[in-house]
DNA sequence: CCTACCGATCGGTAGG
DNA sequence: CCTACCGATCGGTAGG
């Protein structure tokens, strides 16, 4: 019984940060009220807090969320034996793929982290510039073996992580291609600007 | 007597529409308040509205004047007797200047239009709409010309737009690198991938 | 341009 | 999970 409670406690949770998110993404963090959230929940104002903790629990647990799974991909990426461009290649696709399959959260992630509040603004400040000067490296690696044209590695990595975040236009169009045509598009025009 | 009263009318409003930039861009449209533009501007906050009529204005006055300017660079550009890969990159460069010198306005046009109030939320989607598909034909006749690699204009659109709003971060950045290196740069990436 | 103030709405709590 | 309600803050107005 009581591990039923718990369950169905987790599960509720996870819905109320699922529907946080898709209700920041659609109006910004500051323009979505409780209320509004309450209402999609299908619940009163006050019952969310059974749930959480606040408002701002929901960005972070969002934002932190992401954070993470891109981290833990350029862990993963860096370990293993590829040539930089190959490295480059498995992030962008990896980024693009987050921005097909969970763009929700990675939107209000990218464009709300704004709002969050400490420590989790500086934590996520640090992550995000963190694995940029790592995205950075990994360019300058190539450039450095000749696999990739002699440009700016900083101007590069912002030129590839915002060249992704249009997908969220791709999602709002009529989708005349197909989320695997998008994907090849992108990686041919990026990885064709950066090539040598 | 008059006509200095008028002056200064005016010229305090564009002071308020460019404070009003500066603060949406700094903690988002919603979550900057009146009273907040109020102080920056150096009066009480009720005093605003002898030379706005409302919070809303401010918006729409920014965003307006940021797309009108890139329609009628695009206007500009169509009549023009240049090759597609040409216009597109008078475009992209447009682009990024805008970005480098006037960022405020064209970051507060791109992540807060959709604050806009009616009728200006309908006329601004409309004008981006067209302009996107403007945008996407030149490439189109590029690819017809094959000046341009055969791929999905609409996403090419996409990634230079979107590739180009990363010099946010650049604004932020310690700046290793200067404007026109950076504006060099993303063209070379950006034109290259495009290129057959 | 200011003081004084308004109704609405916000995030959140108490208590059951 | 709900009703009832809180203090704070919002955009904006009246009146001078």
């Amino acid at each position: 019984m009581g591990r039923i409670q718990t369950l169905n406690n987790s599960s509720r949770k996870e819905i109320i940060v699922e529907k946080a998110a898709n209700l920041f993404k659609e109006k910004g963090y500051k323009a979505a009220s409780m209320r509004d959230l309450a209402e999609v929940v299908g619940v009163e104002a006050a019952s969310l807090y059974n749930h959480i903790k606040s408002k701002s629990e929901l960005l972070h647990v969002i934002c932190l969320d992401v954070a993470n799974r891109f981290t833990n991909k350029i862990d993963e990426v860096e370990a293993e034996e590829l040539s930089a461009k190959e490295k480059i290649e498995i992030l962008l696709r990896f980024h693009i793929q987050e921005m097909l399959n969970n763009y929700e959260d990675v939107i209000v992630s990218d464009r709300e982290w704004k709002h969050l509040s400490e420590p989790y603004l500086s934590n996520f400040r640090h992550q995000r510039k963190t694995y940029r000067k790592r995205f950075a490296a990994i360019i300058e690696e190539g450039i450095k073996k000749k696999e990739i044209k002699k440009i700016d590695a900083s101007t590069a990595v912002l030129i590839m992580l915002h060249a992704v975040s249009g997908i969220e236009s791709f999602h709002r169009s009529k989708q005349k291609i197909s989320g695997k045509e998008l994907e090849e598009n992108m990686v041919t025009i990026l990885i064709n600007g950066l090539a040598k």
